[in-house]
DNA sequence: AATAATATTTAAGCGCGCTTAAATTTAAAT
DNA sequence: ATTTAAATTTAAGCGCGCTTAAATATTATT
């Protein structure tokens, strides 16, 4: 991989803030795939330009500055995930790499234009708000990890996690998709591991997979 | 600008051996906006690695490394610009700088798509060939700068060139764009001034801008 | 409370692509 | 042929974002 720019820890702070509390440098340097220290310098560059404020082993934290840069990338990031899957026709797992580079290079007149011809949605095809031209964040209801359902119990995909290519290769093919209802038939006790029932089909899930996939329970 | 990138010297090499036979270093400082020591550096480093053959003062070459590089690279280039202009929908002039940004961030499997898309074009919105995936290139009919064109003579707009985003715009507000029919009117002998004719109105345009419009003749 | 494991920072260094200023080469002009 | 102008290269240096290895700080374990 070649240079990571102030955007991509940007980005990857904000997402990591959005599903926990705590976001530490080495989370950022696992899903950046460099190394601690290169973390710590960015850090120190980031916080004596006020985006981001950090106490060790206490975490990152956007300020303002940090925050609303965070949300134009994260915009540009979807609304180019959502563009190349439903006109361009890429495939469902690899709209999220091909938009990590496309991130960068987009004018924010591009950006919009590619919004409008969308419709100006709401979610991008993995689940996740598209910020709105003036940061706002489109509602969604609350949602858990499939992980905590139990047996016995039925929800609905809301999102998943696009860290990684070969977990999204894998839930396109089972057909885990946003927006399929899914039924918990079996939990086991000692692994987490789920059998679960969806499209008429059972699947076994292991916990590692179940944990990077969020449902709403459905009434 | 940011960092230049071997793919942007390569670029301007191709795309000046289009049009003359020597493209020297100081030419494609000027078309990357940087200093001459900058190209010396990067010509010293594509030379070694046989993207290209380079004497001082006699131009650079492409070898076939360079070339069959240079010829993806315009291609990204191309589809991109014409993805931008009749799909995005953004302005005839503003497509080329946009291109620029995002050539470097693309899959060949995306660019394949948008080429699909496309149906196939042979040329970019400014009249431009745009190589096919296996590295041919459309044919053109030859074609010279309205510049060398004379009092009387009547052609067709080719192609121009994207330098610059003010001369496209200007261009474009004169209705100076690809397939439009032209008539000379008048050329005057001092500066090479032209007074021509398009679309019932008449214009008078400086050789700067003429050099820049490539006509064929009209039979 | 002492020790082990983990997270983080520091230090030194590297490759890249750029800069400016000075030196050198080539081409053009007289 | 000599001078002048222009193009090119060399030299020194810089900022950036990374690396590895070693030092240090925090948290977890016993």
């Amino acid at each position: 991989m070649s240079n990571i720019s102030k955007e991509d820890y940007l980005r990857v702070i904000y997402k990591g803030l959005e599903d926990s509390e705590i976001v530490s440098p080495s989370m950022v340097a696992e899903h950046l795939n460099i190394s601690n220290a290169a973390v710590t310098d960015m850090l120190r560059k980031l916080t004596k330009e006020k985006y981001v404020s950090y106490e060790p082993y206490r975490g990152i934290q956007l300020l303002q500055k940090g925050r609303s840069e965070a949300i134009k990338i994260v915009r540009r990031h979807r609304i180019w995930e959502t563009f190349l899957f439903k006109v361009v026709g890429l495939p469902w797992y690899q709209i999220d790499e091909e938009a990590e580079n496309l991130e960068h290079s987009s004018s924010d007149e591009l950006i919009d234009r590619l919004e409008m011809i969308l419709g100006y949605p709401d979610f991008d095809p993995h689940g996740h708000p598209i910020p709105k031209r003036n940061g706002k964040i489109p509602k969604q209801n609350k949602s858990f990890p499939l992980a905590k359902l139990n047996a016995g119990e039925t929800a609905c995909i809301q999102k998943v996690n696009d860290y990684n290519k070969e977990l999204l290769k894998y839930l396109y093919e089972s057909k885990l998709m946003i927006g399929n209802r899914l039924k918990v038939i079996e939990k086991r006790k000692f692994d987490d591991t789920l059998v679960i029932q969806i499209d008429k089909k059972q699947l076994i899930i292991s916990e590692k997979i179940s944990k990077n996939i969020f449902v709403e329970k459905i009434k």
